[in-house]
DNA sequence: TTTATATATGAACATATGCTCATATACTTG
DNA sequence: CAAGTATATGAGCATATGTTCATATATAAA
């Protein structure tokens, strides 16, 4: 094919494709979006089932936080977050079932 | 909810699902992928194509192929790739659709 | 067999990424 | 108001990642 014949990709969606890939790759943050897909989730609750520190789970959100991938309401002192894209989210249930399926073949 | 009471993901699952969320993260990665999507390819015609350097492009392919995203076939000197997951291809485009989507509203 | 061509590979380097540790913030309770 | 609780934030650090530069490898051509 020659050059003119291609579809490309805009530098900008590639540059926000890979912002959100990168987003759901994280382990923490894979965990973390897995969790809220089950229930709102507090971030001493992530800590706790999770296994991972305040600080790091505190950060992550942040992260996905400025992507809207997740948003939070606050109640007193304790902070509920919720996804915030169901689209990416099912993105990475797609590929969570693509992983499970190779394993049982 | 209970620590019980979630569905976890196995260490394993979230190792792979890492690794291939993180394969088509890469913007090089990501538009070697998508124009194998569109046609079987040389290694020359990707340098040529997407701008980027003849090591670059190899050492990602060398990536792609140890994660079984590509394979190729030899004609002499030259080395024609195809993608080699159908599935991993297709999120990729789930991904970009929903980017663009997202850019038009 | 020498030279050219296409691709792969290794080392080195710069940048990105995710964590920890310490601390700040903001609300709540005594 | 002081102390406690839940979360956020910043600096520093170690590791991961992607590129370049130089070179190796393998086939083709002269």
């Amino acid at each position: 094919m020659k050059k003119d014949e291609h579809s490309f990709l805009s530098p900008q969606t590639v540059e926000e494709a890979s912002r959100i890939l990168k987003a759901i790759s994280d382990p923490t943050r894979m965990k973390i979006l897995y969790l809220l897909f089950q229930e709102e989730c507090s971030v001493g609750h992530m800590v706790e089932v999770l296994g991972v520190s305040q600080s790091a789970i505190s950060h992550q959100l942040t992260h996905l936080r400025h992507l809207r991938l997740v948003k939070y309401r606050r109640e007193g002192n304790t902070y509920f977050y919720t996804y915030d894209d169901e689209h990416v989210v099912g993105i990475l249930h797609q590929v969570i079932q693509h992983v499970e399926c190779a394993h049982n073949e």
